[in-house]
DNA sequence: ATGATGTGCCAAAGCGCTTTGGCAACCTGT
DNA sequence: ACAGGTTGCCAAAGCGCTTTGGCACATCAT
């Protein structure tokens, strides 16, 4: 453990001294500053970054909240959100709760703790359970500085950096009724988060606008089993009569769907045509390869964590800014003209 | 800012006596504890971690470095790492490098600063350049606890956890004989990473020693697109005469390569069987669906910083230790008896 | 020569915790 | 009643850094 004082005693100087050659807050003279260099590099003095966050009061590291790493729409958010950080300087310690209060608990005391300076919060949605409300939050974090991205929670006042849901659902409706499509399945879920709200109305809006029939089914939880149990439900209609489109508000329900659909003989496209949500990599490879509505979590991790760390360099407050990003229709082979 | 002289101040005690009942490092009259909790529970007191870090030469954080954390492998690992840290109350920084020695070189400047108590090491291949060698890494970490995962640099002192390859090797080509292939494309990685070395000679002995032929290119980087040009580079020989095998040594590969071959009209698995490696989640929706050699990165992650934890805890170096994860044959549509 | 201005270094305090020697006050048994 | 043990609290030092007031000395104009 070498310390300042160390490689000030080599340098015959003061550990101030050794302070201002490295942060240049206060001048040093060339000659001294060249002993103090020579005497660091021959000792490998890195500063105890430990001591640094107890005397400056800051970490210069964000906490990272995401409930399943493993899920690549969450990796990718991560991608950015470090990506980010590290151009800024920053750490990010990875926080996942696996939709678990009482992990999620434990970071938030760690969070408590300032062990970082601030919090990048992708929320998920919750399978059966409930989020915490905007105002538990409120009183758990006790004033630290938090960005909601990917999913907010409703009524928030936090900061939040998310996707332009509802412009999505109107791309997918405006997709479908272009190759001819009148009666849609509409997959939304279940608990009523915003994000999946949002793609609801959006789709629905432009939908009805142009004449449109659908079938809602609010059931979903964002996960492939969820997309499977669904596509049983319907088996009955889908591919009979005037229901030959699917909306899934995500790609994981809507490859459930099509391998349920696939395996009971309805032909993707050709009887139904089905359009998912995020374009996760598996998107591009399954078959038939997915037309889906792509979001971009590696950009909004970045500007998420972009924001945060701006507001703590100039020592404001984050809250209140709304940004949406926007997102864009992939047409692949899941979609098909009527017959 | 509640600091432990609040807390004592408002209980009538000294800030040692709270420390203690925290902590139970000392015995703390029943009377008195309770006085002590009651203040700290009504300032919403957590003690600050850059303290304690400061005091106890400890900060309960883990480094973990991975390449790209956007690679659905490496964010399953992540997530072992993440959970077997969180269950024993370690935090875990998330470094990606992305195969950028500056960005490593950054990362390796905080663990040295002792923003962490170890790391865990997953260097992953790095696609033109090599990775850092034992030596250098040895240099660089100045006695930091370290574990390699996944991937170990050739003949490290380190501690290593990583799947069993050459058994990996092996499974494929037992597969490939018993359906009566005789003759095989084998991809390997170009710069004789370790891992790539062990699933060529478990293929390549098990496959000769049934009498198998076999052509190796060795120009592979675990990359799709690798996977495309050593496609088109064998689109003469694949799937014409008695070349009807493939062993891609990771998945993306074997997509690549899928992808292109199916575009020139050689059909999977009729013309050319493939095995894949890894069982990423692609490989399950992609079609053909995929035939491959499932790891367990997640067991990878967890096992490897059990160790890392386990060590610190003991204060006991971890360096030597081999351990070996077995892998498994996951039989899908990409590969089928030889017409 | 003289005060005014810089220049460049250092001493000391402080960040919020843990650790440990010490010390009253209270039990024992005899 | 008294030596010897406990029990339970506190004071003070220390972890390794940053910050800031102070101070000696050099530099300048007058």
């Amino acid at each position: 453990m070498v310390s300042i004082d160390a490689v000030a005693e080599m340098a015959g100087v003061s550990p101030t001294t050794v302070s201002h050659a490295l942060s240049g807050k206060r001048k040093v003279s060339g000659e001294v500053k060249a002993r103090v260099f020579a005497a660091m590099s021959k000792l490998d003095y890195v500063p105890s970054r430990s001591a640094q966050s107890l005397a400056l009061g800051v970490t210069r590291t964000l906490a990272l909240m995401v409930p399943d790493i493993g899920n690549g729409y969450f990796a990718e958010l991560a991608k950015g959100v470090e990506r980010a950080a590290a151009d800024r300087g920053y750490n990010v310690i990875l926080c996942t709760t696996g939709f678990d209060h009482a992990r999620e608990r434990r970071y938030l005391e760690m969070i408590n703790s300032r062990a970082v300076d601030g919090v990048v919060y992708a929320a998920g949605v919750y399978p059966a359970d409930s989020p915490p409300t905007d105002k538990e939050l409120r009183g758990l974090l006790s004033g630290m500085p938090m960005v909601f991205v990917d999913e907010e929670i409703a009524g928030t006042q936090f900061t939040a950096v998310v996707s332009d849901n509802e412009a999505g659902g109107r791309l997918a409706a405006e997709h479908l009724l272009e190759l001819g499509h009148r009666c849609a399945l509409v997959i939304s879920v279940a608990g009523e988060p915003v994000s999946s709200v949002l793609r609801t109305r959006g789709f629905i809006e432009a939908w009805t606008a142009a004449g449109g029939r659908y079938v809602l089914n609010d059931r979903g939880d964002f996960t492939e089993q969820s997309g499977r149990i669904i596509a049983e439900q319907h088996l009955g209609d889908l591919g009979r009569g005037d229901l030959t489109a699917v909306f899934a508000q995500n790609d994981l329900m809507a490859l459930g769907l099509i391998d349920v659909l696939r395996s009971r003989g309805v032909r993707i496209p050709e009887d139904v045509s089905v359009v998912g949500f995020d374009d996760i990599s598996a998107a591009r490879y399954s078959y038939p390869a997915l037309t889906t509505v792509r979001q971009d979590p590696f950009a909004l991790g970045t500007r998420a964590t972009a924001m945060i760390i701006e507001a703590l360099e100039r020592k404001r407050p984050v809250d209140g800014q709304h940004t949406l990003h926007p997102v864009e229709l992939v047409r692949r082979d899941s979609t098909a003209r009527m017959a």
